[in-house]
DNA sequence: GTGAAAGCGCTAACAG
DNA sequence: CTGTTAGCGCTTTCAC
C-alpha cells in the first residue's frame, strides 16, 4: 500500500529540472525564475511530496526542533495551566514556521536539572530552546546552552538591566501596581502578598509594583504582609492560613499567581470566611483556573499564548541569524475584575 | 567554543574497532564479544559521544519520533489538566525509550481534524502515534494512519468488541457504576448525569455503569436524567442550571469530567445551593481540578501519567515488531472521596 | 565476530 | 539563473 515516499529526486525528474532548483523552491531561495518555480510547485502538488525533516536536518539544514523547557514538580502538576496555554502558543507558531517542538518538564528544585535540561537539548540536537520561570534567570543554563550552539528565548526574564536573553512577557512590575492599586481603590489597607520562590524575578518584580503602589497611597510598608511559596494551590493555602492568624488580619490578598489564589480561597471558604465580603482575594495569571473557582477570580491577565508563540518567533530569528543585543518584548496585561475582590468592609472608602 | 560533536567514526578511531561495530554496541546487537563492547563503550563515555538521531533516522533506524494528538478547542483550552498528565506520562516513558515526543492539540469538531493530523504525523515522520479521545475512537483517523505505516495505542478506546487498537484505559463502565454505587448509598435517588460528546465512547461506558448501578438498586430509568455537554467548565454549568430548573430536581449530579463538576460546583453557588447539603456532586478524572475547587470534589482516579507511559510503551512494542491482535490494557480506577457528596437530605437512608 | 562499502534524502558549495 | 558534485552521520547488506 504504502509504496515509498516520493523524494527530491522524484519532484526533479518530474519537473524537469535539476534537484538543486527544487531545493531552491522548497526553501524559498532565490534565484529561481517564476514559471520555474510554478512547474516545480506543481510537481510537488502531483506527487504529495514533503521534504524529509531528518535528511534535510543532516544535510545542514538545522534540525528544526525547538525545546520548551517547563519547571514542574512533576507529580504536583503544579500549574499547569500556564504551562499549557505557553505550550500552546509556541506550538502553533512551530507548526507555522516549520519547526518541531518538544516539551521538557523538570523539576525546578531538582540540582541535577541544569545538567539534565542541557543534556536532552544537545543530544536531541534542538536548535533552539524556550525557558520559562524560574530557568528564564539561570545564567548557568543559558550559558550551558548557549556554549552548545542553541539559541534561547526566555518567557518573563527577571532582568533589570542585564539581559542575556530575548525575552517576552508584561510589564510585571506594572501589573504589580495595577491589582495593587484596584485592591487600594476600593479600600483595602492591610494587605497580604504571597509570593513565589524567591529566585522567580518576575515575581518578584509583580511585589516591587504592589509595594509602589502601597507608597503611592501614602501606605508604609507595615500594612504589608509579604510570605512567599512555591506557585502552588498547597502553598497558597498555608500561607492563608498564617496571614489569616495575624491579627489584625489582612482583608485583601493578592497572590502570585492563580492557583495559589485559589488555595488561598479554600481556605478561606472552610474557615467560613465569605469572600469577598470579609476577604478579597486577587490572583495573577488569569488561567482557566481563575474561572473555575467560587466566586470567580479577580486577576491579571497574561496573554500567554501569545508569549509562547513570540517566543517562538524569537530563537527562530536568532536561527535564522538575526544579531543585535537581547531584548524584551513586552506584552500588554489587563487587570481581569471578577468577583473574588470587593470593597473593604471595615475601612472607609478609599482616595481616589 | 563549541568544537564539532564527536561522530561514530570518531568513537570507531578511538576504540580501535570499526564503525560498524560501534553500531552494534549502540543498538545493543548481537555479535559483539564482551571486551570489545566494553572498549566501545569506554570510548562512547570519554568522547561524551550522543547518536545523531536524524542521521540514525536517514539510515534507516526509523525516527524514533512518536506524536501525542490531544483534542482541544485550542482557545477554550479544555481538560487542560487532563492533557497534561497523559503527555507528563508519556513524555517520561519516551525519554527513557529514547523517543521523541510531540504533541499535537487538534480541535475536536473540526472536520478538516483528521486530515490535518493525518498529515502532521506523516509529515514529521513519526513512527507512532497516541490518540486520546474523541480521537481514540476515529476510524478513518485510525486507518489512515495505518496505511502510511504509523503505529499507534489509543487512551480510552470505546471498543465494546472490536478493538481496532490497541488501547489503555480504566474499566469506566464500572467506574460510572461505582460512583453512582457511591452516591445511591449516600441515599440520593434522583440523580443528574452531566454527559459529554456523544462520540466519545469510553464516557458513554461510564453512563452505562451509572444506570447498571442504579437498576442495581431497583430503581427505574426515570429517576436519572442524562444530558450531555462537551467536557468543559461552562458546559457543566449550562446543563446544572436545566437540571436545577425541573421539579423536582436532582438531589445529585454525576458529571463526566471534573471540568464539568466545576461548572457545576459554580453554578450551586451562585444560586446560594450549599454544597453538599443541598446538591451533590461528583466529578471524574480526579486532576488537580478537583482539588482546587470549593469543597473539593468526590471524583473517580484516573491513573492519567501511567496510561499516558502505558500507551507509549504499547506503541513502542508495536514498532518493535510485536505482533498479535489489539488489546486493551485495563488499569486500575478508584472512587476518590472528598467533600463535595454527602448524605441525601430528604430521602430515607439508603438500602445498603 | 568484525569491517568495508553503499546509500538514506537533502543542502551547500561550486561551476557553468 | 541552473545543474553537478560532495558530503552530513548513521544503519545495513555483504564479505571476510
Amino acid at each position: 500500500m504504502s509504496t515509498r515516499k516520493p523524494t527530491i529526486d522524484d519532484v526533479a525528474r518530474l519537473s524537469g529540472v535539476g534537484r538543486t532548483t527544487v531545493s531552491r523552491v522548497l526553501n524559498d531561495g532565490p534565484n529561481v525564475r517564476e514559471p520555474v518555480r510554478r512547474k516545480v510547485l506543481a510537481a510537488v502538488a502531483a506527487l504529495d511530496y514533503r521534504v524529509n525533516p531528518q535528511a534535510r536536518s543532516l544535510a545542514g539544514g538545522g534540525s528544526r526542533v525547538l525545546a520548551l523547557v517547563l519547571a514542574s514538580d512533576l507529580d504536583a502538576e503544579p500549574n499547569s495551566f500556564y504551562a499549557s496555554a505557553l505550550e500552546l502558543g509556541a506550538v502553533r507558531e512551530c507548526l507555522q514556521s516549520g519547526y518541531q517542538l518538544i516539551t521538557r518538564h523538570v523539576p525546578q528544585d531538582d540540582p541535577a536539572a541544569i545538567r539534565q535540561i542541557v543534556e536532552t537539548v544537545s543530544s536531541q540536537r534542538c536548535q533552539g530552546a524556550i525557558l520559562t520561570p524560574p530557568f528564564s534567570d539561570n545564567a548557568e543554563l543559558i550559558e550551558g546552552l548557549r556554549a552548545r550552539g542553541v539559541h534561547l528565548a526566555a518567557i518573563s526574564p527577571g532582568g533589570d538591566g542585564l539581559r542575556i536573553v530575548d525575552g517576552v512577557g508584561i510589564d510585571d512590575e506594572a501589573g504589580g501596581h495595577d491589582i495593587a492599586r484596584h485592591l487600594l481603590n476600593l479600600g483595602h489597607r492591610r494587605i497580604g502578598y504571597l509570593g513565589g520562590i524567591a529566585g522567580h524575578l518576575s515575581a518578584e518584580r509583580r511585589l516591587e509594583g504592589v509595594r509602589r503602589a502601597m507608597r503611592e497611597t501614602g501606605l508604609s510598608g507595615e500594612t504589608l504582609v509579604v510570605e512567599r511559596g512555591d506557585f502552588t494551590f498547597r502553598s497558597g493555602g498555608l500561607i492563608t492560613s498564617r496571614m489569616l492568624d495575624r491579627s489584625p488580619r489582612p482583608t485583601a490578598l493578592i497572590c502570585a499567581n492563580d492557583d495559589m489564589a485559589a488555595g488561598a480561597l479554600s481556605v478561606a471558604h472552610a474557615r467560613g470566611l465569605q469572600v469577598p465580603a470579609d476577604l478579597s482575594i486577587a490572583g495573577f495569571d488569569d488561567t482557566p483556573v481563575s474561572a473555575i473557582v467560587w466566586p470567580p477570580l479577580t486577576t491579571v491577565h497574561q496573554p500567554l499564548k501569545a508569549m509562547g508563540g513570540e517566543a517562538v518567533r524569537l530563537v527562530s530569528s536568532r536561527i535564522g541569524g538575526a544579531q543585535g543585543e537581547c531584548f524584551f518584548r513586552t506584552l500588554p496585561h489587563t487587570v481581569v475584575v471578577r468577583e473574588s475582590a470587593g470593597q473593604a468592609q471595615e475601612t472607609t472608602t478609599s482616595t481616589t
